[in-house]
DNA sequence: ACCCTTACGCTACGGGTCGTAGCGTATTAC
DNA sequence: GTAATACGCTACGACCCGTAGCGTAAGGGT
């Protein structure tokens, strides 16, 4: 759960409000959607919130730092990889799932006006890596290893060169995943329905040449 | 090239300065890079670009549509697909342009900027589609064809269903192209160099089943 | 129970940006 | 030449920013 940075000397005075914290967050989370990045005010989220706009200040520096918590939590949803027998629907699932967390207008909004304002930030851009999208990555790597031992997928080769061989693929598949669901759900505004998830696995596992997308 | 919109009743009165023009989106260029979204003020670019402040609102509504149509000029370079002799030698090159594109500052937070901007407004996003992300499909196509000419991937099956077909499968490529690479570039902030590439070439015409991203 | 420490709400401040309006001047088409 | 428009400049009210100072509320430690 993404909490303000609590640099607070501990045990003495009177503790932060917890329900203020909540409140905050999801004020700013609403605040975000009904607005947008450029519209939203820290005067807004402090209305939005019932508190005043210096308890604001005490917790986060500026807006992109409030706005990255916020954001955060909504990407705290528990993340599971059922098996649904195949490396296909396994990424077929995923994608799905990703898909349906970018559908709340909160998570779309939220995700893309950090993104921008990290391109110039890379201590916020790697925070973002950590909280946010990275989580995904293990299912990546779970996914992976449940397809090398169904046989689907070559084991990885031993030695250094093989596991650094082997980092590289999870980081490249990571990358084609959340990056095509992003650019298909934000950019595109095209749904990431079944029958997207269908041709997109289809892609990834057996490319382009291959079995392509088309299977019927 | 991008302009501003070009209301005003023609053939009357003293016409616009078209080097202001080029001034002031340059200006906003640099600027952004130097700022970043949430700093970059319109009082900031006219000083830049030697302008009265007021010039800039008589061409552009808000700094959203300013840095649109300054960001639409860096995509704005010939786009061509020589012929690499083969479908993963022409993905690969296609994803090196687009990556050397992204690299300049200016392309990075300026596109990410406007795509965050543009989750909120679909106007403003179909705007993106056709002046800046939307000119890279037509090199979906192209290679598409080509690959069919070659015999490497199959001709389009005939009547209304199969082109319905054909036309998903580039919007497919086209996202999972364009959104691999950015994810790659501004998400991870990993290169998009040639082994990258070659890994993702791979990849989308051998699948992971197949001829998988290993080939050496 | 008491004090000490901190959080909170409120008010106020200087500085900045926004978007618009009005003016006089410059520059072009007809 | 005349009409129409662009341009630079100045000014305006409204808003937001980030900080400071105040009195008050609410816990922790002994």
């Amino acid at each position: 759960m993404a909490s303000p940075p609590e640099n607070r000397p501990r045990g003495a005075g009177r503790p932060r409000s917890a329900a203020a914290d909540r409140a905050i967050l999801s004020a700013t989370r609403s605040a975000l959607v009904e607005l947008g990045w450029s519209a939203l005010t820290m005067s807004a989220v402090a209305s939005r919130a019932q508190v005043a706009r210096t308890t604001l200040y005490r917790r986060w520096p500026g807006k992109s730092e409030l706005v990255v918590d916020a954001v955060a939590d909504l990407f705290d949803e528990r993340l599971e990889l059922p098996d649904r027998g195949s490396l296909a629907a396994d990424i077929e699932w995923v994608v799905l799932r990703f898909a349906a967390l970018l559908e709340q207008p909160e998570t779309k909004t939220g995700l893309m006006a950090v993104l921008a304002e990290a391109t110039r930030d890379e201590a916020l851009r790697a925070r973002i890596r950590s909280a946010i999208v990275g989580r995904q990555k293990a299912l990546v790597l779970r996914g992976r290893a449940r397809a090398q031992d169904r046989g689907e997928l070559a084991p990885d080769p031993p030695g250094d060169a093989g596991a650094r061989q082997a980092a590289r693929t999870v980081d490249l598949i990571f990358d084609v995943v959340a990056g095509s669901v992003i650019h298909r759900a934000l950019v595109s505004s095209e749904p990431v329905d079944e029958d997207w998830a269908r041709d997109f696995a289809a892609l990834v596992t057996g490319g382009l040449t291959g079995a392509g997308p088309r299977t019927g």
